[in-house]
DNA sequence: AAACTTGTTGACAATGGTTTTCGCTATGGT
DNA sequence: ACCATAGCGAAAACCATTGTCAACAAGTTT
């Protein structure tokens, strides 16, 4: 099954399916590991809106049951961004954070709390749209565009 | 003199002169010292649109023979973001980033090559707008927005 | 199904930017 | 000038992330 394919009018496949992931992985010549299964599947498992970080997934999976080391999960993590089956958020300065990217989904922005640390999301078409304008100004092909706005949020004022 | 006072017909004190810091500083029951001085002159030296880490303010001033440590750098620039006097960048993933942050100065946003790391700067007084909308819209008073968009430069596809 | 090739794993060490510690110094108020 | 204390700096601590490398397992070949 080609990428090309995934589409029916009866169901639309994640990119984040089981098959389809084993296709990507092995197109490229990756393999299809449990560790990449039970990271996945944490990452699926996630809330909409959630952000985990490289620790809160290994700790989930610790949680479980799973033994499985830091260092797969970095790995895994870079290898899913760089299929663009993940992002890669830089909501804190001192950690990255990762959801899944899901194309139909509408990129969405972060509203961050200075004082607190709290996140809200929120949708703006415009945005990307600035983005994609600035980006063909300037000749570049364009990835992903992140806007994060700082406050003070009403509790914390 | 107040900052209400700063202004004048003939020059409008930017926020890093000196006086201002000195008082800036005083009410708060800080100190003005010669390392804050000399950080403050990196920083004003540094070229419109230049971004220095804190390293790099650390080499300079080494470079020009004066003896500081790491810690006060970073010391610094944690004040003087708090001040409100710097913007601390998220340009990178390994390292901050300062520029001054000069209210008369329309925020600028930056373009970001995902493959040579290259930084291109651009305005848009859209998004300063938008941000504030969603604040507004959430409760928050608005600190900074930053707008960040991944690409790929022409150079590099 | 067994043998093989090579991508993958994980314990552990290393990295590197940033922060903390703490005894000494220097600033700004009295 | 004096003095209380904010600030300094060398060195150690921190901590998220990355590198190392021998053992392992996914997918292929025979």
């Amino acid at each position: 099954m080609s990428l090309a394919t995934m589409s029916s009018p009866h169901f639309v496949f994640g990119s984040h399916h089981p098959e389809v992931l084993k296709t990507l992985l092995n197109q490229e010549g990756f393999r299809i590991t449990q560790q990449r299964h039970k990271i996945l599947e944490v990452l699926n498992a996630a809330a909409e809106g959630d952000h985990l970080s490289a620790e809160d997934i290994h700790q989930k999976l610790l949680d479980q049951g799973e033994k499985i080391g830091v260092s797969t999960i970095y790995r895994t993590l870079h290898l899913l961004v760089d299929l663009g089956l993940l992002r890669e958020l830089a909501l804190s300065e001192e950690r990255k954070f990762y959801e899944l990217s899901n194309p139909m989904t509408v990129a969405h922005h972060h509203l961050i709390c200075s004082h607190c640390g709290s996140v809200q999301e929120f949708e703006d078409a415009a945005i990307v749209s600035l983005g994609q304008d600035e980006a063909l100004r300037q000749g570049f092909s364009l990835l992903d565009c992140q806007f994060t706005v700082y406050g003070i949020c009403e509790q914390c004022s």
